[in-house]
DNA sequence: CTGTTAGCGCATTCAC
DNA sequence: GTGAATGCGCTAACAG
């Protein structure tokens, strides 16, 4: 393997000119440089990045953290973050299953953005006592090193059961994710504080954000035989799930019965009738993810944000 | 920062005993070695990824190139990748945009496994030739430090006309990927040469992999006004569009027209008629290219593979 | 069993 | 403008 030592020793150089060379110092001659650069590229020399990293303490990576690369909106997610950081000289990585928590503390990466429930909140604020910046997407977290940016999950919350409610005199079921998730459960209660004010009835069916709950709930609702009501599933991908099991029954989605999700991934614009559904930018969620944890690593203040949701209609909710 | 000598110092020993007994070196007095930890688990002392790295020449890093992580299947493509490799100690990370490129030569990874076409063969035949190993999913190529294991898209692309010629004495429609893929060129030609060896019409369109281009080719093809054609999309995200095309018209796909994609990508179990289309498992594609990298990092030989595809039915063709 | 020591590849401070 | 020397944090060969 071709080292500095080794561009240095044939361009009659130092070890250290070379490097300024390669570095773009203007300690060196242009016409030295030129000639150390020419044999350089020559000899095809890579600069070995660990070397590099532990010289400087920096690595220039950020590492993003996913639960599963399958998840329906990552693709467009990545990109938002990717484009930010690209330009401000930033590689990205996306790592995922526990044992690459560690690359943080390992100093392998100089930041990350977290959109993983399995990451414990625990373990992110031990990490950003020892002086790591995080960005998380997917919990509250206020302290010294940690910046959040969410969904604004109760507006989105809100609309979805307005629209519900005003289609329906009837129950609505609010189908959950996981209980220990914080979008969950922060759409969940601002589902129920509207409810309540207003006096609609509700019922909650436990899910966990998977198809195979959505059936499950919706075999539920199938089975109380009350037409005319509405649900609410807290992600797309529960809705997704019902549709499977109403398709097969009597009842018609838009007409016997309402659904809104949560979300808008790309298979539910292809779910017939359409899905309605809340939707956002997740370009622009990982844009401001990256962004914030930029400003972090730059040692400037940043504040929590939040990203708007809005209703997308759809055939699910029939004509109201 | 608390380093290795911080902790050796606090427990009266070495640098190099402290180091033997994080690495659980046998050299170590159990007592001692229990100081040690005990000391280290005190000060939460982290090794630092960069040093080791440095000295042990090594990452255990292998990347995963993709070229944009909103494809289809790459969730359980990378869930096979990381299954296998995380037994074997490896941690994988998911790299996407050229300037990642240079993990590979800058030796921050120990192998990598490329499913993305825009990483040119000339580069990966470069850093073949510089001694880093990789497994590629998207072209044939061999050479030392390369391995490949492709899908079977000429028994893919054979299944498929076969069955459309079955159900058509009319044209058959064959929309293209990007000419400089692979996979596409390797559909095309065993699909125009079964055709051609059959006499059967048929007529190439070309498309690009996306969804617009399917939509541009159903265009083409409502506008011929032939109705009981057949049509292969060389992969399912073009039949996608298709279909959009298709049901905003009077000719109902199945019947008038018959539609096989290739993939048997998530979406198109919810696209109504059901699409036919040449399934494989992403996650032994995965699986199998990371067992070919762990093979070729061990010095073991290696021989190229290919990936089993079968048709699997559905209402776009009709009951044939 | 334990300590001393020499790098791994690179960037940088300080002399010249 | 250039070179010699130092150290980043860690491992492992060697000596004790």
């Amino acid at each position: 393997m071709v080292g500095i030592r080794e561009i240095a020793k044939r361009a009659n150089v130092s070890i250290s000119t070379a490097s300024y060379a390669m570095n773009g110092s203007s300690k060196v001659k242009p016409e030295t440089r030129n000639r150390i650069l020419a044999i350089a590229a020559e000899l095809n020399y890579i600069p070995n990045m660990a070397g590099r990293i532990l010289k400087k303490q920096k690595t220039n990576l950020v590492g993003v953290y996913l639960t599963n690369y399958g998840g329906a909106f990552y693709g467009e997610l990545v990109s938002g973050i990717h484009e930010f950081l690209h330009q401000h000289h930033y590689d990205v990585i996306i790592c995922s299953g526990e044992r690459a928590h560690v690359f943080i503390p390992e100093k392998m990466i100089d930041g990350a953005i977290i959109l993983d429930s399995t990451f414990s909140t625990e373990t992110i604020v031990e990490y950003a006592n020892r002086g790591h910046q995080m960005v998380v997407l997917d919990r509250e977290l206020t302290q010294k090193n940690i910046c959040s940016v969410r969904l604004n999950n109760q507006q989105g919350a809100l609309e979805a059961v307005t629209q519900l409610n005003k289609a329906h005199s009837h129950k609505i079921y609010l189908v959950s994710g996981p209980s220990e998730t914080y979008d969950s459960n922060a759409r969940l209660h601002a589902a129920i504080r509207y409810l309540t004010e207003n006096n609609s009835p509700y019922e909650i069916i436990a899910g966990d954000f998977s198809k195979k709950s959505g059936r499950a709930a919706a075999r539920y609702i199938l089975a109380k035989q009350e037409k005319m009501c509405g649900v609410f599933c807290l992600n797309d991908e529960m809705a997704i799930g019902m549709y499977s099991v109403f398709q097969k029954s009597t009842w018609q989605i838009g007409k016997d019965i309402s659904i809104i999700g949560f979300d808008n991934i790309e298979v539910s614009h292809y779910l017939k009738p359409r899905l309605a559904t809340i939707d956002y930018s997740k370009t622009e969620w990982g844009e401001k993810a990256a962004q914030k944890l930029f400003s972090m690593m730059n040692g400037e203040p940043t504040t929590d944000e939040l990203i708007d949701v809005h209703l997308k209609g759809g055939e699910s909710i029939g004509d109201f």
